[in-house]
DNA sequence: GTAGGGTTAG
């Protein structure tokens, strides 16, 4: 009662007073305070009504903080008993309310079960409802409902294609997309500019940018969420000469840039000092989004320091900008700090969403960690998140890293809808886990089920047919990737390149690399490591020179083949030369494969001398492969004295890799050893490799 | 209505 008198009320507040104190609360929003002021309500002994219960619905989806609280579901429930104990629920509006708060809490079943037994419902509470599916992530069903409600005789107004077209922002409803437009052509619904937007922005995800700058140029007020679309739209397309070109001309036209502008300029990465300084000049560089951007601007170049420092400026954390942080720990598989940051977000009453999900399951790659990932499974499953697919996608993808491949099969047959891209994770899943066969069964699987293979399916299911040196399944995909001009995306090209050289058509795997009018450095790499394979060294060189004269910089997976062609035509000087120009000219510090590489070709060529020395001056610790490619060249020269000497070093580094211990026993052979040969076979029987496991496989035809 | 954190590939 003091806080009655407190604002002067000498009789008993009404109804109307805290009504508007709810709505105040709905400005500021503060469901808390919201909540508070409900459950004084009763002190004062005032029955709230179907409006208090809608404007407290309101009040609670109003913060996107408090929706990620843990309390939030808890007290939607509460809310949700008090609203049926009460007999409001039966309100259209107060049911379409609480849909949305479940919907928005990413519980999309209760919101489905609300709305199944609504016993009325309206354009309203359908619009609330397709919002909701799509906004969680069910593309096709928020499609199948929108016609749903067509047939049942609701008009669709704008906001319900505004609610529904982001859904179609994905290459595999593309075409969905297009029939939902010219629904809105025809409902005449089209020419209201927030719909525009929407198209817009649905073409530019499609990478229909033809589509999209036509919508654009159509919108007569272009505002400022116009120009920011189609920013957008040129940035994710890579186009960012165009993107900076749209916004100098929003600039001229004296449109106010907002911090989504400079969001989408950063990420379009289109001249990122012009758009900090930007940022800086207009104050947009204090809020919150434009840091985020920035922490992912440091923690994809490494600069984690940064990010963390940038993070800690935040006034308010948000999930969004935590998750930034925790990907790029993640990426750098620094899962310690993976968990810290987990931790806090606990600590900070948040909970994860699918992205942030998917960014912790990203970093575990490592057995050790795989308990972890078991239990994020299990978080998944308690919070509902495992609706998502998104978040499957994490764990199908997770699951296979460790070629668990039973239980990624098990997720993914239990997703309603499965989209391309999960298709895809599962396909490369079993090619990593090295079950290719399964993964060419899936693509026919896949495309019954109505999926065209992209770019990405096609270069998996690629380098599956390497594993299993399946030529004629890879001609097939070839044909595919012709049919459907794949043939210019990079990963296909150098997948076909790769696939061809690996099952023994070098002059295919050369037709396919000419075709290519620009290659990229993947390409190149893979053209000379083909070339090296074959033992084509002067044509890997010729390679390498030509790439150069294109204006391309060879990395570390270049000189690996480059080093590997000297090897196989040993050409010593030249392996020389270009293992300085590695480290001088382009500044790459060789790998321990590069020095394996190295006293290969040393060895092989006889100069056992210059190999022990470029082992002694190695800055890196020499492994196992290192020294093994110097034990091979000792059989080669036959070396028995310092092959023994090698044969110890490998003993110690890894006493259970019985490779060595076949090359001495070849060694001891070739000088007919023969008690010194039984001794080392006695010596594999016991570490238990014989030696000679290996397979061959066979194609027939 | 617009963006920011994210998954699949050589």
């Amino acid at each position: 009662m003091n806080w009655a008198c407190s604002i002067g009320l000498s009789t008993k507040p009404g109804l109307v007073y805290f009504h508007s104190l709810l709505n105040s609360h709905i400005q500021t929003k503060n469901p808390k305070q919201a909540l508070l002021l409900f459950r004084q309500l009763y002190e004062f002994n005032v029955k709230p009504n179907d409006l208090t219960s809608s404007l407290l619905l309101k009040a609670c989806t109003s913060s996107s903080s408090y929706l990620n609280s843990a309390n939030a579901e808890i007290e939607a429930n509460q809310i949700h008993t008090h609203l049926i104990k009460s007999g409001v629920d039966r309100f259209v509006y107060v049911g379409t309310a609480l849909l949305d708060l479940y919907m928005k809490l990413g519980r999309v079943r209760n919101a489905q079960k609300l709305f199944d037994d609504m016993p009325e419902r309206d354009d309203v509470s359908w619009n609330a409802l397709i919002c909701g599916v799509s906004r969680n992530g069910r593309h096709f069903e928020a499609l199948e409902l929108f016609v749903q409600m067509c047939r049942e005789g609701f008009r669709p107004r704008h906001t319900t294609l505004v609610s529904l077209v982001p859904s179609c922002g994905r290459h595999e409803l593309a075409f969905q997309g297009k029939s939902v437009h010219g629904f809105g052509i025809k409902a005449g619904l089209d020419s209201d500019s927030q719909v525009k937007n929407a198209l817009t922005s649905m073409y530019g995800k499609c990478a229909d940018l033809e589509a999209a700058e036509v919508l654009f140029e159509e919108i007569g007020d272009k505002s400022v969420v116009s120009w920011n679309t189609m920013i957008g739209a040129y940035g994710q397309n890579g186009f960012f000469d165009e993107a900076m070109l749209v916004f100098k001309r929003m600039r001229e036209e004296d449109v106010q840039a907002n911090l989504v502008t400079v969001v989408s300029l950063l990420s379009a990465n289109a001249d990122p000092e012009s758009a900090h300084c930007h940022a800086i000049k207009t104050g947009l560089v204090n809020n919150a989004s434009v840091i985020t951007s920035l922490i992912c601007e440091y923690a994809t170049r490494g600069n984690t320091e940064s990010g963390e420092l940038l993070y800690k400026s935040l006034p308010q954390k948000t999930l969004v900008s935590l998750t930034a942080l925790i990907s790029s720990y993640a990426e750098r598989d620094n899962m310690g700090q993976v968990m810290e940051c987990f931790a806090h977000l606990l600590q900070l009453d948040m909970k994860l969403d699918a992205v942030a999900m998917v960014s912790i399951l990203h970093g575990i790659k490592h057995p050790a960690d795989f308990g972890l990932g078991l239990a994020f499974h299990g978080y998944g499953l308690k919070t509902g998140l495992t609706a998502d697919s998104l978040a499957v996608n994490g764990l199908i993808s997770m699951y296979s890293r460790f070629d668990n491949i039973e239980d990624a099969f098990s997720l993914f047959s239990e997703m309603r809808e499965k989209p391309l891209i999960t298709w895809n994770s599962l396909v490369s899943g079993c090619v990593q886990a090295g079950r290719s066969s399964d993964a060419l069964e899936l693509f026919s699987q896949m495309k019954m089920s109505g999926h065209s293979p992209d770019s990405i399916s096609i270069s998996s299911l690629l380098s599956g047919c390497c594993q299993i040196e399946y030529l004629k399944f890879g001609e097939g995909l070839h044909t595919y990737v012709l049919r459907n001009n794949l043939e210019g995306e990079d990963f296909v090209g150098t997948a076909l390149i790769d696939m061809y050289t690996k099952c023994g058509r070098i002059d295919r795997a050369e037709r396919v690399f000419k075709s290519i009018k620009e290659p990229c450095l993947a390409t190149w790499n893979s053209m000379i490591s083909g070339y090296s394979l074959y033992g084509l060294e002067h044509k890997a060189l010729v390679c390498f020179s030509e790439m150069q004269e294109q204006g391309l910089k060879p990395d570390k997976i270049t000189f690996l083949a480059v080093l590997a062609a000297c090897t196989h035509g040993g050409l010593v000087h030249g392996g020389r030369t270009y293992f300085q120009m590695m480290k001088e000219r382009f500044n790459l510090i060789p790998s321990l494969q590069h020095c394996a590489c190295m006293v290969n070709l040393y060895g092989r060529a006889g100069l056992l001398d210059d190999a022990l020395m470029f082992i002694r001056d190695m800055e890196i610790e020499p492994d196992f492969a290192v020294w093994g490619a110097l034990l091979n060249a000792c059989c080669i020269h036959q070396e028995v004295k310092l092959g023994e000497y090698i044969a110890k070093k490998l003993f110690f580094l890894d006493s259970k890799n019985a490779g060595f211990l076949v090359l001495m026993s070849n060694l001891y052979a070739i000088k007919r050893r023969w008690e010194d040969v039984a001794r080392v076979r006695e010596m594999m029987r016991e570490t238990g490799g014989d030696g000679c496991s290996g397979i061959s496989v066979i194609e027939m035809t």
